[in-house]
DNA sequence: GACCGGATCCGT
DNA sequence: CGGATCCGGTCT
């Protein structure tokens, strides 16, 4: 499995995110087991965002995000999830996509449903954080689908922020099951 | 060194 | 709508 080129999340966040939607999320679990999963919902952060965990800033946290696209941002949120991005834009200039929601072949169409159930299902933690998702030996990958249904996509406003909560900056599989919200 | 609120989720 | 549950960021 080929992973997406860094040169696909080194652009502007904005035209990533909704193109990750229907890509294919791979996490190895040992030499010949993975779990996979089709992005179906996506929020973007960028610099200059209110919302954005890099708004005001480099930080060990968020570190990840000032650094070269294709990297994972994985963080601890509410005492009890973890939450998965992919960062976006060249080095330097901060960024990152919020993978919201998964469906998982042959299972509950709710059991990735959200970004603290995904990473849950995956078990993705803070270990996983800083992963170069371009690096075919890598743990986590993204990867085109194999057969790409036709979709058609959703913009709405962004889930669970109150800065900058009118960017309509979420975007989602209209009619897929595995969306977080309706 | 303390405090606070958060890119969530579930049960009521 | 409240509780779980913890940690990073900010202020003292």
């Amino acid at each position: 499995m080929k992973p997406l080129k860094r040169s696909f999340f080194e652009r502007p966040t904005l035209k990533v995110a909704p193109e990750l939607l229907g890509k294919t999320i791979l996490l190895r679990q040992s030499r010949q087991k993975h779990k996979a999963g089709i992005i179906v919902e996506v929020e973007a952060y960028t610099k200059d965002d209110p919302a954005c965990h890099a708004a005001r800033g480099k930080t060990t946290r968020n570190e990840v995000m000032f650094g070269p696209g294709g990297f994972s941002y994985v963080y601890f949120i509410y005492g009890m999830y973890h939450c998965l991005n992919f960062v976006t834009e060249k080095k330097e200039i901060p960024g990152a996509v919020l993978i919201r929601a998964l469906e998982i072949p042959n299972e509950d169409p709710g059991i990735a449903s959200g970004p603290g159930k995904l990473c849950k299902y995956l078990k993705i933690t803070k270990e996983h954080n800083a992963t170069d998702c371009c690096n075919e030996d890598s743990m986590l990958i993204v990867t085109d689908n194999k057969s790409p249904g036709h979709f058609i996509i959703i913009q709405s406003a962004r889930v669970g922020i109150s800065k900058a909560a009118e960017y309509p900056w979420r975007w989602y599989i209209k009619d897929s099951c595995s969306v977080s919200k309706k």
